[in-house]
DNA sequence: CTGTTAGCGCATTCAG
DNA sequence: CTGAATGCGCTAACAG
């Protein structure tokens, strides 16, 4: 591949001019800028960031690392992150961590190795020796939905209290009193807020305080289903169920029809933290909040380059909206925007 | 922060010596081993990548496009790449191309930059100069799922012909005769493959060979829907309807529910290439081809690696299953292996 | 087995 | 405005 020094040859000037142009970082006469961008052109140069990084000691990387990449939440705002990412210059460094914590610190591993600018985290369990190292490294840091004791960046979620009052104002209105409320695990932010703000405002909307009803599952569908099943088993016959996300909503679906078979499981009606693409095809269809995961990633990206470029950034809860399906009729296909 | 240089000093041994140890090139003795370790994590020193990547002319970095990251093919599929790379120690860099040509320039422009050790793309269109341009540089390549016109590197992609024969087979037990076709773009080879499968396939399973009944949106669930639609409006009713992909499958769906209603709807069976998980809540739930993007993923990987490593690699069509839903039972929960 | 030295490609001094 | 020289952190010769 060639080098700047090739261009610098080609283009008859000395490799500091070469630079100079191709990094934009000073004047350059008309007349040397246009041969040494004609000769880049010629050879086809593309600086090596690599040795880049290591002059200029950035990388111009971010770091994303997300707790399940095949989670829609999580694709969707990886996707809007990097595009944002990508407008002011950044590449994105996705990775996994598989809800797994060994994987979290090799990944932070590879991160550090990398020397990323700043990371987009969404954090899995307590903080690691691996994370609190880049902490006190001076590594600029934001979160993602998921707070982390011990941990002060700003963070960057869905609206959690806002979203449930939501689901809450429906159930009133639909005259739902006996709800089950299927939920995530207390350690995690997501859990807990939803939970609370669900277990707070209850009553004020007519829905049982009866904490029979109430159960969480670990945020994955096998869980949820088995939490589902305790609540049926303790005698109780819900009117609605809240599933607290996405995953969630389809453990409870499948408890509910195995329990007490597709007819009876109908009539029960579903609502759910998270929207997913196929509740308006079940029957009935499931209202749900909608989480605006693009939003959430593109606050984070642009929340993570004010702190590199030194300046503020505060935490931001991004509203969410709710998608009402009760009685609702097939929608028209071609009648959207495009 | 620290580098070797500092490691070096505090173990009271030469940066050679350091670096040795910490890269495991060459063989060292106990004794200064232990010194440099114990420096090492005394400092909290973590290689510093680029550097590294300067003076190796490597990165250990593999590069991975994909058309869309929000797919759960792909989104499947890059989990299992990853997971494959990093047992490897290599690091994927994930991109999206977002089903945008400019964008998977701009995206092919950081790899570059970059200079990872390999790429594994899914194409969008044809051979464009970045991408040609890398090619020659000597990139090792391989494709994911698609072929394309021009380019001659590996392919590690599902076997759609002989996902389409699980179809035809399943089509001719339930006893279709009325099937529809809706299926994706021919200048995709997956469109183009599935489409010749299924129309060379038809007749040896009693399908009926009007084309009347085929049509062909953009593997997106508007224009699948559209495509649904054109059929109807040619006047002939099927009963069974074949969806050529996931979203296309959806898009077909909503069709049928606003063309024919919901209850007429109900009587049409659905397949699926592409299984989704909530197939099995819609009434009656509908069967698929179930597509390995995780096996997908990990062969590209393992052939990529071993174009990397100069070795050969060839092609692999990962074998697809099916999942008959027709007139099924609720699946049981737990009975799984966890 | 270990130390000294050179140089990967680039941006940035410092002189001119 | 330009060129010569320096060094970022690291690994790979090469000598000892």
């Amino acid at each position: 591949m060639a080098t700047i020094k090739d261009v610098a040859a080609r283009a008859g000037v000395s490799l500091a001019t070469a630079s100079r142009v191709l990094s934009g970082s000073s004047q350059t006469s008309e007349d040397s800028r246009g041969r040494v961008l004609s000769a880049a052109a010629a050879l086809g140069y593309v600086a090596h960031g690599p040795a880049r990084s290591l002059r200029r000691s950035r990388t111009d990387v971010l770091g994303l690392l997300v707790s399940d990449i095949r989670s829609p939440f999580f694709s969707e705002l990886a996707h809007a992150a990097e595009e944002e990412a990508r407008h002011h210059g950044y590449t994105v460094l996705l990775a996994n961590a598989n809800e797994d914590t060994d994987q979290a610190e090799a990944v932070l591993s590879a991160f550090a190795s990398q020397r990323i600018d700043g990371l987009l985290l969404s954090p899995q369990g307590p903080v690691s020796p691996r994370l609190s190292a880049l902490v006190s490294s001076g590594l600029p840091i934001v979160l993602l939905n998921r707070t982390v004791e011990g941990l002060s960046a700003p963070m960057y979620g869905t609206d959690n209290a806002g979203g449930v009052r939501h689901v809450l104002e429906w159930l009133q209105r639909r005259g739902h009193r006996d709800v089950a409320y299927v939920g995530g695990p207390e350690t995690m932010s997501t859990g807990a807020e939803r939970r609370t703000a669900y277990l707070d405002g209850r009553a004020a909307h007519g829905i049982t305080t009866d904490d029979a009803f109430v159960d969480a599952g670990d945020f994955l569908a096998e869980g949820a289903a088995e939490a589902m099943l305790r609540i049926l088993d303790r005698g109780v016959r819900p009117t609605a169920v809240f599933g607290a996300n996405g995953r969630t909503t389809l453990g409870a679906i499948r408890a509910l029809r195995e329990r007490l078979g597709a007819e009876a499981a109908r009539r029960i009606e579903i609502v759910s933290f998270d929207d997913l693409e196929w509740f308006e095809f079940v029957s009935p269809p499931i209202s749900a909040v909608r989480n605006d995961a693009a939003a959430i990633g593109t606050a984070g990206v642009r929340g993570l380059l004010d702190l590199i470029g030194g300046r503020e950034a505060s935490s931001e809860r991004v509203a969410t909206s709710f998608v009402d399906r009760a009685g609702e009729a097939p929608a028209r296909i071609g009648a959207s925007a495009r």
